[in-house]
DNA sequence: TCATCAATTAGACGTCCGTCGAACTGATAA
DNA sequence: TTATCAGTTCGACGGACGTCTAATTGATGA
């Protein structure tokens, strides 16, 4: 994992509802933008946006199902970056 | 480490400058204000509100030394920190 | 005592970014 | 085909924050 990668990953992680977006991602397998909305209290513009985020820096990978999209968390993603904090 | 705790030390660790900062004093036991300016590129101004943003969430100390101020990386603050995100 | 040096503080500036409402896309089902 | 629903995109707004210069504090040494 590179350094720029690792910048990235860690100024996604920064905004506390968007890590609080993360956990729950991570907590089910998978999960509909709509069951995220029913635990987090904002617009689907700005979940939209989180999930964006989440998903340039790979941490998370969607796939459309119908009219919904399925978000998943990618753990050896996780894994890598927190093998490099360890390594501090 | 409490919720809050985890939110400030992620903030504190996503301006890419600030993490190469903390990586400079984490590679020596102690480092005086100067050895790092010399390291990185900044202003006296901008190194002192680094580490005083890193000393508040806990990931620094300081101890003045005379004229120098002597900064130490908290490695059981780190530790906890990384405990918690490896249990997402 | 006075000059110098390390570091802090105050204040200002510009940029980044989280947030929202509104308009749009695309898919389902009647 | 048309209405509805999930999610996206756009544009705007406001606050947070990294950075700097200039002034200040505090300690050293000549």
């Amino acid at each position: 994992m590179t350094r720029v990668e690792m910048q990235t990953i860690s100024r996604v992680l920064a905004d506390p509802r968007r890590f609080e977006i993360l956990e729950k991602i991570a907590a089910q397998q998978c999960a509909a933008c709509s069951e995220l909305r029913a635990k987090v209290p904002i617009t689907a513009a700005t979940l939209s946006h989180h999930l964006k985020e989440l998903e340039s820096c790979g941490l998370v990978e969607t796939a459309r199902r119908g009219k919904f999209i399925d978000v998943t968390f990618r753990r050896p993603v996780w894994n890598a970056y927190l093998k490099q904090l360890r390594s501090i």
